[in-house]
RNA sequence: GCGCGAUUAGCUCAGUGGUAGAGCGCUUGCUUCACACGCAAGAAGUCGCAGGUUCGAACCCUGCAUCGCGCACCA
């Protein structure tokens, strides 16, 4: 065996495993394989993204997850691949279009479009898979699949026609969210409210009826003046109810509109008037249809004002617009005033601009089995974790809308219908013969057109969790075991998926539990900066990963992030805990190198229980709870617990503890003792770096190899079983009672050390009356631990004034100095006992409370009892101790 | 307006009714035969506020405050 370099250097360790693993097919999935299935399909991420630390957090706990289940024996499915991304590609492509050449995508044309898309498509693509694979995600590479497949296309598309057929999936006319940057629709979720500062402007609307009398209106959009076509009053409105039925003069451009009465309008605001605009606002729609109102638009698609009657607005944007329609009505003396006022604007999720309510023929899916997706919920047959989400699901399904899945845009799943030629560009109407919905084009095409729109992106991920397996695949693997993936993405995705699976039933059977597309889901929360800011890419307060790991290692950057990323909740992103994952790595490697520095370990360690010493038992005893603490965590989804213990083990219990009480045997020339305690370095070893595996992959795999514990990968070895299996139980106890007790007095004595100023790197003296037996043999240990040149047990010893003592478990703990500083000695037994006298007053008062007594717990009053008691030993050798310096 | 989170040491976070915890940071001592990406010791907290339940509350209940998120409204 080769000897281990002294630092271990994860950039050239990590890329050695990682091909070593791809070239060996272990992550490849066979659906042959008569072992049991386990399978997550990746949250896909867009095909020329880059990775993020939202996407390091997300794969680095499905990797956890695949590699722990094939450790347990799992056949395991972790399924990769692609979003083809439309409205977020296009975009970074006409961007591009604009700054190399500067022209849009309508200067060059559809077809030489799509070409620059999957030119751009090519070159950037696929740049985040190959970063995903320097994080060490072990997905079946083989499978890797985009929403852009031929074949997946067809199913897409296949899903249209027959949601189309169903009825479900109709085309209308109705008020969408139009993105006028983006120049599409956009579905409800795209669209996020944002508080905005802007002003209230009263308008004056002259009555028709009566001249000279006003009716004042407070709008936030004066720009869509021209596309009133009524104002409405609430109907019991004694201020206006006389006016209902007479009309007003709209100011710009100036015509008769109808004055009508409508219980929407809330009299408490601004005036108690609302102009109608019902092409420009969700509400306004709704009354004017009540009203039978005409609609007029007054807005270019990409936000400028259409509206030659009002030359001076014609052709403005709509801000500027808003800006000009106030002036021109002030110079005609028609807005009464304007207050500032800050009130909720939709904004598109993506192009950052103020959406635009307006009217517009498209694609809406009616959603199917709403109500069976909330059932599979509510009856958990799908678990969300944290459980809270479930409520969020819920009511997002209780109140859910039809959705927009139309896009005008170009980079997408072209929507598989056709018009007669006669009906565009704007088809007014679906009925009859005039529309063709199918997978071919029509027969006699020539006199078709196809529709121009694409489908929502999101139209095609919802079926990404069966869609992406061929029958064979699904045979095995569907339903997947586990969707890990941000909690901001339950409606757009996670719910869709739901109805999808229960709408299409792919599974196996026609049983519900066949068809929902996975069991758990893990919502992940949002890592924010230092500052508790979400992190993004333009505020550029987030870093980039491969810089991490080029600092740190993937798997330093993989532990540091699992453990302090609290299960499902935001958390914000410290790089030095990213620092805390590599110095563990480092920690690992050198506890490792250690132990191979005193000779090879055994890969099957044999613990010859009757030779164990009570460290060694100890160790393996807190190792025992460390498998059952793990296994916990890992069935309620809590990685950073996980990881915390797995640290916490490793560094307390292993190397500050049994590593240093072990060199006791290790350094000695008792070879049967020192077998022993390799043995049981050996076993914990091999053990902790399986249990360590799924969170570091590589530096694992590299210690299994080079400590020679198997020749295999460690990727399909068991977790390890629990060890002292057939040790007598108060063989343990006894053990552990007497480390505790050890330990304890270890660090008493430390202090006493520091507390006297004797430097670490000076042997010290230390003398121990007993209050019990001390076993000789131990003492070497101890006096290791104290790094003492000597601890002598003496029961007659009585000190000199000055001397510095602890009260342990063992008994007084003396340290045995050349001149004791006997004031200060004297200041500190003066403090230790007046802490002393105060936690006795608080256990007394507790047990003279009568109540206390008899109500709580006998164990729990057995235990201050003891304290009790304690503390008085303590108290009593203290006082004696000090009695003895004056 | 409705709902969901959060509030514990300077920072990031654990802590499901019985003596307040970890890591970082800080202070002190140390290059001691795996590791200075380290070892040892230490200081540091009215557990957001106010009530209540209980022998006993960081934890359970009620109300409030602050921060964040979602939904609805938004003339």
């Amino acid at each position: 065996m080769a000897e281990l370099p002294k630092t271990y250097d994860p950039g050239t360790v990590e890329p050695k495993w990682y091909a070593h693993w791809e070239e060996s097919g272990a992550f490849r999935a066979d659906t042959n394989s008569p072992k049991p299935p386990f399978s997550i399909v990746i949250p896909p991420p867009n095909i020329t993204g880059i990775l993020t630390l939202g996407h390091v957090l997300n794969n680095t706990i499905q990797d956890i997850l695949a590699r722990r289940a094939r450790m347990l024996g799992f056949e395991v499915l972790w399924l990769p691949g692609t979003d083809h991304a439309g409205v977020g590609t296009q975009t970074a492509v006409e961007k591009h279009l604009r700054k190399t050449e500067n022209k849009t995508r309508h200067d060059v044309g559809r077809e030489d479009f799509l070409r620059r898309v999957v030119d751009w498509q090519d070159k950037h693509g696929g740049i985040i898979i190959q970063q995903l694979k320097r994080l060490g995600a072990s997905c079946d590479w083989s499978r890797q699949r985009y929403t852009f497949d031929d074949d997946y296309v067809r199913a897409v598309e296949t899903v249209f026609v027959d949601l189309y057929r169903k009825g479900l999936i109709y085309r209308g006319r109705r008020m969408i969210n139009w993105d006028p940057a983006a120049q599409t629709a956009l579905s409800d979720e795209e669209v996020i409210a944002q508080p905005q500062k802007g002003k209230l402007y009263y308008v004056r609307y002259e009555i028709v009826e009566e001249p000279g009398r006003f009716l004042e209106v407070a709008t936030t959009r004066p720009e869509t003046i021209m596309a009133d076509t009524g104002v409405a009053v609430h109907p019991e409105d004694p201020r206006y109810r006389d006016l209902i039925g007479k009309h007003v003069w709209r100011p710009l451009p100036r015509e008769k509109l109808p004055i009508v009465g409508d219980a929407a309008i809330d009299p408490k605001f601004g005036t108690g008037v609302l102009k109608v605009t019902p092409a420009h606002d969700k509400v306004d729609f709704e009354i004017g249809t009540r009203h039978s109102l005409p609609v007029i638009d007054v807005l270019h698609p990409d936000g400028r004002i259409n509206c030659p009657a009002v030359p001076e607005l014609d052709g403005l944007d709509r801000f500027a617009a808003r800006q000009k329609a106030a002036e021109l009505l002030k110079e005609a003396g028609l807005l009464a005033k304007e207050e500032l006022y800050e009130n909720s604007v939709g904004f598109s999720q993506r192009s950052e601009v103020p959406i635009e309510p307006r009217l517009s023929e498209q694609w809406f899916l009616r959603y199917p089995k709403t109500k069976e997706a909330l059932a599979v919920v509510r009856d958990r047959l799908i678990r969300f974790f944290p459980q809270h989400w479930e409520k969020v699901y819920a009511q997002w399904l209780e109140n859910i809308q039809d959705w927009c899945i139309s896009r005008q845009i170009w980079w997408g799943h072209r929507i598989p219908a056709w018009y007669r030629k006669a009906q565009i560009p704007e088809p007014k109407s679906q009925t009859g013969d005039d529309i063709y919905v199918g997978l071919e084009p029509p027969a006699d095409s020539e006199n078709w057109t196809q529709d121009p729109d694409t489908l929502d992106t999101w139209f095609s991920s919802w079926l990404w969790a069966y869609e992406t397996m061929d029958a064979e695949t699904r045979q095995k693997f569907y339903p997947t075991s586990v969707l890990v993936t941000a909690a901001d993405i339950i409606f757009f995705w996670v719910a869709r998926m739901i109805i999808a699976g229960l709408e299409f039933k792919p599974g196996k059977t026609e049983r519900l539990e066949d068809n929902i597309p996975f069991r758990d889901v893990f919502l992940t929360g949002l890592i924010r900066d230092k500052h508790g800011v979400k992190m993004s890419k333009s505020k550029g307060n987030s870093p980039d990963p491969l810089d991490l790991i080029a600092k740190y290692g993937a798997d330093g950057l993989r532990f540091g992030l699992m453990r302090i990323a609290p299960s499902g909740q935001d958390f914000s992103f410290d790089e030095k805990q990213i620092e805390e994952g590599r110095n563990f790595a480092t920690k690992l490697w050198n506890a490792a190198r250690f132990r191979q520095m005193h000779g090879p370990s055994e890969s099957a360690p044999n613990l010859d229980e009757a030779a164990l010493s009570i460290y060694s038992i100890e160790v393996l005893a807190r190792f025992n709870e460390l498998l059952v603490a793990i296994e916990t965590a890992y069935r309620e989804y809590k990685f950073n617990e996980a990881a915390q213990r797995l640290y916490d083990f490793f560094w307390s219990d292993y190397c500050d503890w049994f590593i240093e009480a072990a060199k006791t045997e290790i350094f000695s020339d008792d070879e049967a003792r020192k077998k022993s305690v390799l043995a049981v370095m050996d076993f914990v070893l091999s053990g902790f770096v399986r249990l360590l595996h799924p969170f570091m992959p590589h530096i694992t795999e590299e210690l299994w190899s080079l400590l020679g514990f198997g020749k295999d990968s460690i990727q399909f070895i068991a977790p390890p079983e629990p060890a002292l299996e057939s040790l007598p139980p108060d063989r343990i106890s006894n053990a552990r009672k007497k480390v505790a007790k050890i330990y304890e007095t270890i660090q008493a004595g430390r202090n006493l050390r520091a507390i006297s100023r004797i430097p670490s790197n000076k042997k010290a003296r230390f003398l121990v009356r007993p209050s019990g037996e001390i076993e000789e043999h131990e003492l070497p240990t101890i006096a290791r631990l104290l790094n003492a040149e000597e601890v002598k047990v003496d029961s007659k010893y009585e000190p000199e004034a000055g001397v510095p003592v602890a009260v342990t478990a063992l008994g007084e703990l003396y340290l045995q100095m050349a001149g004791g500083d006997k004031d200060a000695e004297r200041d500190r037994l003066d403090k230790e006992i007046a802490r002393l006298e105060n936690e006795l007053r608080t256990v007394e008062a507790k047990l003279s409370n009568a109540s206390f007594v008899e109500r709580a717990p006998a164990a729990v009053v057995q235990e201050h009892r003891q304290r009790k008691a304690d503390f008085s030993d303590q108290l009593v050798q203290l006082r004696q101790a000090r009695a003895a310096m004056d």
